[in-house]
DNA sequence: GGTCTGACCGGCG
DNA sequence: ACGCCGGCCAGAC
């Protein structure tokens, strides 16, 4: 059984990508919110490279996806390092100086929306 | 095949 | 209060 099957290899982008979709619009979460909900909160870096590849899904809000302050910290790898702003406040996210208002108030956690 | 970095977080001095 | 460092997983050279 060691060289069954490699099904349970991609658990942890995989699973990233499937809460990052379901960040309802209007609404931002953090890197080690996600990773928390994981069950590593450690591993908030993953998520972060997750998000790389999820640049190739643009299905996948990566621009609803912050870091624990609330800051856009991932705009510099967008399409503009003002794209990921613009994206916000189109859904209604106040975006200022790089950074969310209310953070506290539009953090979105899975454990307690699902 | 080994090494390093990477859109982070949290603890410690 | 601020700064530094270690830790986790996976992909790229």
């Amino acid at each position: 059984m060691t060289k069954g099957k490699q099904e349970n290899k991609y658990t942890f982008f995989d699973d990233v990508f499937e809460v990052v979709k379901l960040i309802p619009k209007g609404r931002v979460t953090s890197y080690g919110t996600i990773a928390k909900y994981l069950g590593t909160k450690m591993s908030a870096r993953m998520v972060g490279w997750a998000m790389n590849a999820a640049h190739a899904d643009k299905k996948i809000p990566a621009h609803r996806v912050v870091n624990r302050n609330g800051m856009l910290s991932g705009k510099h790898h967008f399409e503009t390092p003002t794209a990921m702003q613009e994206r916000l406040e189109k859904e209604g996210v106040e975006v200022s100086k790089d950074h969310v208002q209310d953070f506290k108030k539009l953090l979105w956690d899975p454990a307690i929306d699902l």
